[in-house]
DNA sequence: ACACGCGTGTTACTAACGGTAACGTTACTG
DNA sequence: CAGTAACGTTACCGTTAGTAACACGCGTGT
């Protein structure tokens, strides 16, 4: 009985935190990341309080909210990667794919890159060194991994593999902003100039006349 | 006359801004981005209003003291871009200055990253793809020149240096925070990994046995 | 029938923030 | 000495995150 009691309270809870989740995502993507507890919690019909019971602060709803998102993407991220195709072709399906989702819905990307702003309780210790959006580190990581797993890189191919990941999402990801920002050319193009970077025409690339080269 | 006493102002004025200006950096190192107004005025030995007067609202503030820093270190990194090497000591230099920078003081680094972070006043709008921090995007944009003076990259260039512009300082700045964090192995070879990245050792990579690579 | 918990919800509050209006005070100028 | 203009203050507003205290519904044990 108690058991049978417990798991349908949890369930009732869980319904509940879900409706909460999805209200808040409708707020946040009219509103943007600046969306208040008060309107979350009247977008859910419901008022502040419960919105603190189940998620304790901000930042609890923000990760909450940021993970399901995080996890979608970087489902569909995992699913570029592992595409049957060329090394080359599974890189622009990575970019394209990441640009295509910031592209679809940006209010939920910039919700994503910065989730715990306008924090004002508290929060003296500000963690230097960690002020990345979990979504830009999980996605490091990740592709660490896989460029680990994948690659002979020879000695230090752990460390180099993790600086690659970290460094090419953030390539990726400044990019993309900007582009989002200014559309200076087509995704297509973008991804094509993003790889040609990664498959060395930096280096490739001839010396203008007039001193050397950058 | 008269211009001697509006300059004579104009001079009070400015230094009253600088003497502003250097409290709020003193602040705004000790706390973080999250640095109060109040707390600031404090710093100054006087309060709110008086800032208001001279930079408008929290965001005027912000933006005239991440300037200062930003045009501090966009000057290093012109040095370090321009120095007489070939191009891969000088890619390595630029990366060691940026990590040199945001090594020594991190606090700085932070706020640059996210100065406009906590405004609750208004702000509606939201600019989707206009969350980067300024710094990301003028250093993106001096690169992008350099490389399209520089660089012949055929037809298209000057679109594909931008897009390389803004992606390498992405990659720059995404590793850099990350290793910020975590301190995985010291700067020197930070640079070394991210040079070699770019020199497109990621398409050179053989593949790990089972299956083809990433 | 009745009290007891327990989860769910509310109202009403605090403390802090960004920002502003209204009021002194100093000092320079006619 | 009167006027004025910058410098500075106190006291306030509206909004925000977060919390305490109270009220209703509902199954349960005695």
């Amino acid at each position: 009985m108690d058991t049978t009691q417990r798991t349908e309270q949890q369930r009732s809870a869980d319904r509940r935190r879900r409706e909460l989740l999805e209200a808040a995502d409708r707020v946040v993507l009219r509103d943007g990341p600046q969306a208040s507890m008060n309107a979350i919690a009247a977008e859910a019909g419901i008022t502040k309080p419960i919105l603190y019971r189940h998620f304790g602060d901000k930042g609890g709803l923000y990760a909450a909210l940021a993970q399901r998102h995080t996890d979608a993407l970087l489902g569909s991220l995992r699913a570029a990667v592992d595409a049957p195709a060329g090394r080359r072709e599974r890189v622009e399906a990575t970019l394209d794919t990441y640009l295509a989702a910031i592209e679809a819905r940006p209010q939920v990307y910039r919700f994503l890159m910065h989730p715990a702003e306008g924090s004002q309780g508290g929060d003296q210790g500000f963690d230097v060194g960690k002020h990345s959006a979990p979504l830009l580190r999980r996605m490091g990581e990740e592709l660490a991994q896989v460029i680990e797993e994948r690659l002979d890189l020879g000695p230090g191919s752990q460390q180099l593999a993790r600086v690659w990941g970290h460094g090419i999402v953030g390539m990726m990801h400044a990019a993309g902003d900007w582009w989002l920002g200014e559309r200076p050319c087509s995704r297509a193009e973008l991804v094509r100039s993003l790889a040609d970077l990664l498959w060395g025409r930096l280096a490739a690339a001839g010396d203008k006349m007039g001193g050397p080269g950058f």
